[in-house]
DNA sequence: ATCAAATCCTGACACTGTTAAGATAACGTC
DNA sequence: GACGTTATCTTAACAGTGTCAGGATTTGAT
C-alpha cells in the first residue's frame, strides 16, 4: 500500500528484494495504522515486521526498542496534531477579532483531533513515555505542538504578567485536555450532545474565565 | 504481608496448604501493589500468582482474564477514589457556605488522588477498559465515584435547568480531570508550582465560571 | 461415608520481545 | 573493473507471557 520500493538501484524486477528501500518509514506507517485500529497494546513488533514483508529482527536495525518505534509514531502524531492546531488557530483568527474566539477554536480542534485519532491520542499522552528523557524527540514534539495554545491564551491577556499567563494557560490546557480525554472515552456523552462537537466544545470553553488568573497569589511558580 | 491464611479448617500447621483461603483478595492486593509500582504494563499474571505463593493457573479460577483482575483493581481504585472525594466534599462544606468552595475542594482532592496514586489513576482512566460493557462493575464504580462532583456542581447552580447543570458539570469535570492528568505527567510543572498543590489547584479551579453555562444554546443534549 | 463442586497444580501451546551469528546488498576507494 | 567496509536483512534461539486441558486435592452437603 504505502511501500515505496523503488529506491534500490537494482530495481529490475518487482520480486522480493533483500533490502527494503525505506523500511523505517514503512514500519512507522504500519505501526501507526495498527495503533489506530488495535491500540498501543495490540501492537506487536513481529506483526508489523511481517506486515512490512520483512523478518522479525529487521526492525531492530532501525529502532532500539518496541518503545522506540512507538515513540516515532507518537512524534508523527504530535506533528500532525500541531499542524491541526495551527490550522484551527489561523482559521479562528481570520474570522473575528475577539481573541477568546481563537481559544475556543483551538479547543474545538483539540477535541476533534482526539476523537478522530483516539488510539493515537492515547498513545501520545499515555503512560508509555513517562519517566524519562529517554525519548527527547517525543517531549520536544509535544512542547512544539503546544505552542498555538500558549499563543492563543497569551493573546487573550495582553497586559498580564508572565506568571499570570502561565496560570491562565494551565487552566485552559487543563480544560481542553480533560474535555478531549473524557469525550474520547465517551464519559461526557450523557451530559452533552457530542454529535454537534463544535457546539459542545464551545459550551465548555465558554465557561472558562481566564481573567480570573490575574492577581492570583498562586500564580507565581517560584519566589526569588 | 496481607495474606489471611487462617480460614481453612485444617489449620494445624503453618506449612504450605493446598487451598489458599482467600486467594482472590490476595491476588487483587498484590496486583494493586504491582500496578502502583511498575504500572499496569509491568504486571504479569504469573508474577502475582508466584507472589501469592500459588501456581500460574490458579488465578483463572477467580478471574476470567488478566483484564478481569485489572478490572477488580480498578474497581478498588474507584471505591477509594470516591471515598476520598466524599471526604474532601464534606470537609469543604463544613468550612464555609459558599458552594464554590466545595467545588474547589473537590478539585484539590481529585488532583491529590491522581498524584498520590499515579499508576492506579492511569489504570482507572486508561485505555484498558474502553470498548465495552465487558466490565460493568468498572463503569458502575466509575459513575458512583463521580457523584460528589455532580452534587457539588449542582449546589452551585440551584436554579438552573437540568441541561444547564449538565453543561456546567461537563466543564467542571473536564477542568479537574485535565488538571489531574497533566499534573500527573508533569506537564504543568513549568507553569505552576506543584509543591503547593492546594494553591495550584485553587488557582486553576478559580478560573471556571460555571454561571456561563446558563442560557447556552448547546446545553440541550437531546431535543424532544 | 459418599459424591459433587470448588479449588489448586502440572504440563503444554502459541505468542511475544530481544539478542547472537551469519548472509546479502550497497557504497566508497583503488 | 576489483576490493573491503558498512548498513541492512535473515535464521535460530532464549526467556517470558497469557491461556487452556486434564488431573489431583480439599471442602461441603447429603
Amino acid at each position: 500500500m504505502t511501500k515505496p520500493k523503488q529506491i534500490s538501484r537494482s530495481g529490475k524486477k518487482d520480486g522480493p528484494r533483500y533490502h527494503h528501500g525505506d523500511l523505517r518509514a514503512a514500519l512507522v506507517a504500519e505501526a501507526r495504522q495498527v495503533v489506530e485500529t488495535a491500540g498501543p497494546e495490540g501492537l506487536s513488533l513481529r506483526g508489523v515486521a511481517k506486515a512490512a514483508g520483512v523478518s522479525q529482527a529487521a526492525p531492530y536495525h532501525h529502532f532500539k526498542d518496541k518503545q522506540d518505534l512507538l515513540a516515532a509514531v507518537a512524534v508523527d502524531g504530535f506533528r500532525a496534531f500541531g499542524q491541526e492546531m495551527a490550522r484551527h488557530a489561523a482559521r479562528a483568527e481570520t474570522d473575528k477579532d475577539d481573541p477568546m474566539t481563537g481559544f475556543q477554536g483551538l479547543g474545538v480542534g483539540y477535541v476533534t483531533f482526539a476523537l478522530k485519532n483516539p488510539a493515537l491520542f492515547a498513545l501520545m499522552h499515555g503512560p508509555t513515555f513517562q519517566g524519562d528523557g529517554e525519548h527527547p524527540a517525543v517531549t520536544q514534539a509535544r512542547q512544539a505542538s503546544a505552542a498555538p495554545l500558549i499563543a492563543a491564551v497569551g493573546a487573550c491577556l495582553p497586559n498580564a504578567t508572565e506568571h499570570e499567563k502561565m496560570a491562565a494557560c494551565a487552566a485552559a490546557w487543563s480544560l481542553v485536555h480533560g474535555m478531549a480525554t473524557l469525550c474520547q472515552d465517551g464519559r461526557l456523552s450523557w451530559m452533552l450532545d457530542l454529535e454537534d462537537l463544535d457546539a459542545a466544545a464551545r459550551s465548555i470553553t465558554r465557561q472558562l474565565d481566564i481573567t480570573r488568573a490575574i492577581g492570583s497569589p498562586a500564580t507565581a511558580a517560584k519566589r526569588p
